[in-house]
DNA sequence: GATGAATGAGGTTTCATTCAT
DNA sequence: GATGAATGAAACCTCATTCAT
């Protein structure tokens, strides 16, 4: 098959996937469901995705890559702009891709504990069955730290500019700022019955004072 | 059987279900297993916990309440502290317990997505079976907040002894530093592999400046 | 325990036993219940019957000593009848005595097939659990033959009373008429549809056309 | 699958099935051994068969097929006999079968207690777990009559050549021989300990006698 | 003997994954 | 590559039976 035609196929069955995972969760989507959504068999499914763990590894590389190209987009954008703005605008960008896709971001926390989970020693021994010799799972492993390095950049850029502040260390913020964005993330994940309150708090005065908090410490003198 | 005995039998299998599933995770530890390591059967398993989910689901009762246990001491002999030292203790406590417990963090996040889940609509029918009717996930849902409320109230106490801002609204911020601190737990979980360094970032430097960072909001004037 | 009291109990639990095998069958009625039907605990009446093959034997034990109960007294009523009439009698009391009580025909013809299974070569072996040391099978074993007996013993009386045929041989007989009843009664067992019609045949009819045939047989010159 | 081979393959596993009853009895036959000896998993097993209880019906169905058989057979070659002789052939056919195949006789005599149970009322409610919705007892609904019609059509015809007597009525007579077989049958089953006695009565005797009964019966003027 | 808890054995089910055609 | 059938592993369940107190 041409490869243009293939990466169609498999872009059509990581939707169905998403579309599985998403309504009734990973564990209680069935691989012949997924296989009659996206209009093949489950034979035919596993030729693509060696396994289930491979497929979800899949759109958890499909999430980190439209992340990516997010960041990318913002780059190019804001040349004119400040770092700090720059930064800030990837900041806000990830926190309203993960409110947004709620789906993707679980794939990229779980994928985060996949990483702890298999590393207790030194080797890749513990991984899941099917995530061993996943090829999505080679391939994270060479993206996982780009969007990072999307945002430090801009934070240094932004020393150079003078927009953020001379002491700050770029990568030590930008985890900083990423850990944040991620447990505000998941803690409005909590919220889905009372889609804007959590403990009678406003998700978006949480999430202003969140970005608000970052900028502050980006720029404070 | 007298309650005393019971909840003993319960904690004893608790306590092998957590290093199965520290050990080989969740999905890979086998029933079988687990009641052979509490030094039962199967079946008596299934008698005191009636499922899988809702074992792990008494796990992250125990995690809960062993961390409302930890606040409620710090509460008691924090008492001629201020509020501020009282919350930031608090906060610090939980960075720890988090730390310390990757089972019992990993288990407090996967609630959250739980509950999140199941609130799609307005019914809990999209819960995974096991969880359904599970004694533990309704008595998650009568502590869940107790950590919260034992946080705020410390920073509704500090504005009443000067050591927090007036501004502070407490649960905004106790949410706002609970987000920072799961992030913060998040990250780490993924730097199994290096164990003090994420990103060329140490950890002990990411935990300070997260803490510093909450006590300098709190206090700000 | 007094033995009269004893006695009591066991009949009593026997009572609830053939209400619950009556009504939901042997296989699934269970011991619980069976108990909590008599009013005892389960491992009281594990007390009495030690299996609930035991118990099972023990009903069909009952079985047979009502009818040789019954058999009993048309003899000691019939002395004055000849053989033939006092025989007749009891033929026809079996038939009514099965079709009354289905559960205990039904425990008859299982005790038939249980001793065939147990003796494909010559010993004891295949039996299965909980028949092995019934001591209600050893007591049937001794009670088994008694109904036999009493119909030929009566056939035996006819040839001499002149009201049976010379050539009759008395067990033969006993034996073509016991297999005649059990017969109809299995038949009839199927029809519980129409509780007097099978294949459009009355039952009554068939029942009236059995016992003239086995009639016309022992007195047929 | 062809449905030849899914013939084939179920024939393959009923044939398991009934040497494991055959050898150990229903109760004590376990699923897994009965699908090892036929080859396959007890998933696959359980994919044909959906339950032990379908499975022993399957046996019953194929019992009733097989008597049928022979029924057509005898019809057949019996066409230019009396009607007398080709009932008489059945009949004789029905007890050699029952004799030869005891596990067959037993899942005939087992049938018919099944219906009965599941008739108290008029609901199916009663029958046992696995008998619901079972194919095989929806298959043995239909058929379970044919040999009943194979027999008084033979009857009938005996009556149009004059080798049966005027005043029988066909299928009552059909009954209560059927009737007749299942008591013979169902009395030597008990006599596994002396293959040929039972009481001290000839079973070839006792056999020969049934038979002759019935030709008399019928034919007599 | 009575009681509640535990056991052992095996039936049933669900799926991810693989095989054979 | 596509298809239907099969497999293996483990969850889940029901009960008769037994243990410990």
């Amino acid at each position: 098959m041409k490869t243009a035609t293939k990466t169609l196929k498999e872009a059509n069955i990581i939707i169905a996937a998403e579309n599985a995972f998403r309504t009734v969760g990973f564990k209680n989507a069935k691989m012949d469901d997924i296989a009659a959504m996206a209009g093949i068999t489950k034979v035919t499914l596993y030729a693509y995705f060696q396994s289930k763990e491979n497929l979800y590894m899949a759109i958890t590389h499909k999430a980190v890559s439209l992340l990516v190209e997010k960041f990318s987009k913002i780059k190019k954008n804001a040349a004119r702009k400040s770092g700090l703005e720059a930064g800030m605008q990837m900041i806000n960008a990830f926190m309203n891709f993960c409110e947004a896709n709620f789906l993707y971001s679980e794939a990229l926390l779980n994928y985060f504990s996949l990483i702890r989970t298999s590393n207790k020693g030194t080797d890749l021994a513990k991984l899941p069955e099917g995530i061993k010799d996943s090829i999505y799972f080679e391939k994270m492993q060479e993206i996982q730290n780009q969007p990072f390095i999307f945002i430090a950049d801009e934070i240094s850029r932004g020393k150079e500019d003078g927009s953020v502040a001379e002491h700050i260390e770029p990568m030590v913020y930008t985890v900083l700022s990423w850990a944040n964005c991620i447990g505000y993330i998941k803690l409005i994940s909590s919220s889905g019955r009372h889609t804007d309150q959590l403990l009678n708090v406003s998700l978006r005065q949480l999430k202003d004072l969140n970005l608000k908090i970052a900028r502050d410490l980006l720029s404070s003198k």
